[in-house]
DNA sequence: CTGACCGGTGCCGAAAATGCACCGCTTTTG
DNA sequence: CAAAAGCGGTGCATTTTCGGCACCGGTCAG
C-alpha cells in the first residue's frame, strides 16, 4: 500500500545502516531517499535517525516509529484478510427483514441450509410488518426483505415474487374442514380471528370485502401469527395464514384449506432489496439461494 | 501526517455522504477526490464505498478501513507523545470521557492540579453517558473514561474503582432533611426528579426497585444533573446525585443525605481504558494521578 | 595526503496530482 | 412531461511534487 511507502524506505535504511546503501537496495538515488527521510522527520516533528560519520542509525524515536509501522502493517493485513473473506463470501453478514410467516419454517431452513455451505456467514433476522420492512431497507438496517404484499414498491426492487393463496386454519372437527376449498363468506359466518391491520393478510381480506356488504368481525385480533395458530387449538375458531408459514402435522389436530381465489386473490410474497443498491456479496448470494428455493416452493 | 491523507479524505466522504460535498469541505475539486478514492480502492483491492444514486456510503470493507484508520491515528498519537516525552518536553494531550457528576468539581480540580506540574499537557473533556463513554474508548475518541457503573463491555479495562453511595438532594426544609440516612421508599413518597434512563443513577434506582411493587414517578426527567441540582432550589422536590458530584454550601439552602445502602447498593465509579491499549505517556501519567486522587477520595 | 564513503543541496526534467469542462445518469422540481 | 439539479466518473491542460544528476563539505582508513 502506497501510504506505507515512507515506512518501507525507513526500514530499508535501518537495515542497510546507510542511506546510500538503502537507496541502492530500493533502486532509487540516494538524494531522493535522503529527501524522503528528511521530509518524514520534519512532518513527524523529530529526527528518527542518528547521523554518524559512517552512516545513520535509528534513534529511540525511530525505534518507536518502526514499532508503530509493524503494528500498522499487521493490522492492515488483518483488515485485508477480513475483506478478502468478505468478498469470497466465506465470511460476511446478511441482514433480512421478513414477515412473520417466514419465521417458523422457511427462513430457518433456508439459513441453516446456506450456513451448511458457508459457515462463516452470519445473519440478522428481523420480523417486520410490511411497512417496517421497507423502512428497514431504505435506512440500510436490512439488506433484504421478504414480505407478503409490500406497500409502496417505490424504493423497493423486486428480486422474486411468488403467489400465496391465503389459507384458513381450523380444527379437524370444524364444519368447513370437510371442504377442499372454502369460500370467504363462509369463513365470516364462523367465529374467526385476524391479524391487526398492519399485516397483509388482514389488508387482503378487507380489500376483498370492500365491494361487498360483508365485514370481518374477529373475536380476537393479534399481531402474532404464532399466537393465533396456537389459539385455534384452544377454541374452535378460524385463523388465516399463508402456506409458507404453515406446517400442520396430523397430531396437531389442525388442518388448513385454501380460500377460493375468486373470493380472495393470491397475495405476492416478495423478496426485495433497496432499489439501485449493490448488495454485499454475502447478501447477494443468499438472495440467489432464496430465489431458487422460492422457485421450487412455487412449483 | 501526510501518509494518512487518503484516510482523512475517506473520512470526509463518509461524513458528507457524497464525494462532491466532501470535496467542498476539503477544499479540492470533486474530480480529484473522486480519483483519490478510486486509486485507494484499486490499490486496497476492494471497493470501500457503495455507489448510490444520491451519493456514496461506506460498505463493510470501508467500515473496517475506518476502524483501522482510527486505531492507526491513535497509535501514532501515542508514539508522538512518547517521543515528546523522550525529548524531555513534558507535552502531550489527554482525552477523557466522563460522567456528568465529575464535571463540576472533581475533574476540574484534577486537571488544574496536574497542569500545575505539567503545563505543556492539554486536555479534551467530553461528558458522556455510560454507553457513549465506552463507545468513545473503543473508537479511540477518548483515552480514558471515568464513569459511574459502566455497562462493562469486553474491551473495557478497569484501572480503578471507588464505591459511590447515591445521595438524595433536597432543600433544608424538606421533611426528609432531618434524617441522617433516608430509605429509598420514603424518597418515592415525595415528589422527585430523575435523570433519563441513559444514566447510571436512574438505572441503579430502577434496578433496586425491580423486586418490589414500587416504581419511580418523576415529576421531571432530565439529562442534566446541573439542571436538576438547580431545580431543587426552585421547587421542593428530591433529586439524586453521587457525592463526588456534590458540594452544597450552607448558603445554597440545600442538603444531601445518603440513601440506605440496604435499599440501594453503592455504585462503582470506574476509571477505565480500552483493553490492551498502550496509552500515550501523558494519559497514562494523568490516569495514575487520578487513581491516587480517587484513592484518597474513597478514604 | 588521498581516495572512498558518508549525508546534504541546487537544478532540471519526469511523473503525479489537481482543476476544469463535460458526460451519462437519476431524482427532484415546476 | 420537460427542465433543473445532483450525483459519480472521465479526458485534457496545468500545476505541484518527486526523483535523478552533479556536486559540496566532512570523516576516516591506509
Amino acid at each position: 500500500m502506497r501510504h506505507l511507502l515512507d515506512f518501507r524506505f525507513i526500514e530499508a535504511v535501518m537495515r542497510a545502516g546507510s542511506i546510500r546503501k538503502a537507496a541502492d537496495d530500493m533502486n532509487i538515488t540516494a538524494s531522493a531517499l535522503n529527501r524522503r527521510i528528511q521530509r518524514f522527520e520534519e512532518e513527524f516533528g523529530s529526527q528518527i535517525f542518528e547521523r554518524l560519520p559512517r552512516g545513520v542509525r535509528l534513534n529511540p524515536a525511530g525505534e518507536l516509529i518502526m514499532q508503530h509501522y509493524r503494528s500498522q502493517q499487521s493490522d492492515l493485513r488483518r483488515v485485508q484478510s477480513q475483506v478478502a473473506d468478505l468478498a469470497g463470501e466465506r465470511r460476511g453478514h446478511v441482514s433480512i427483514a421478513c414477515s412473520q410467516a417466514l419465521s417458523p419454517y422457511f427462513l430457518p431452513a433456508q439459513i441453516a441450509d446456506y450456513r451448511r455451505s458457508h459457515p462463516g456467514v452470519t445473519f440478522s433476522v428481523n420480523i417486520r410488518d410490511r411497512a417496517a420492512a421497507e423502512a428497514d431497507l431504505s435506512s440500510f438496517r436490512s439488506d433484504l426483505a421478504l414480505v407478503l404484499e409490500p406497500i409502496h414498491l417505490v424504493d423497493f426492487e423486486v428480486l422474486m415474487a411468488v403467489p400465496q393463496v391465503v389459507h384458513v386454519v381450523m380444527r379437524v372437527d370444524h364444519p368447513l374442514a370437510s371442504q377442499s376449498e372454502v369460500r370467504l363468506r363462509n369463513c365470516l359466518d364462523h367465529p374467526h380471528i385476524l391479524p391487526t391491520s398492519a399485516y397483509a393478510v388482514r389488508h387482503m381480506i378487507e380489500a376483498a370485502l370492500s365491494g361487498t356488504s360483508r365485514r370481518v368481525n374477529p373475536v380476537i385480533e393479534s399481531d402474532s401469527f404464532d399466537f393465533m395458530r396456537h389459539y385455534v387449538e384452544n377454541e374452535n375458531v378460524l385463523a388465516f395464514q399463508i402456506p409458507i408459514g404453515l406446517r400442520l402435522p396430523r397430531e396437531s389436530g389442525l388442518v388448513s384449506r385454501p380460500i377460493a381465489t375468486r373470493d380472495l386473490p393470491p397475495g405476492s410474497l416478495i423478496l426485495g432489496q433497496m432499489r439501485g443498491r449493490t448488495l454485499p456479496i454475502a447478501s447477494a448470494k443468499f438472495a440467489n439461494a432464496m430465489i431458487a428455493a422460492l422457485q421450487r416452493f412455487a412449483d
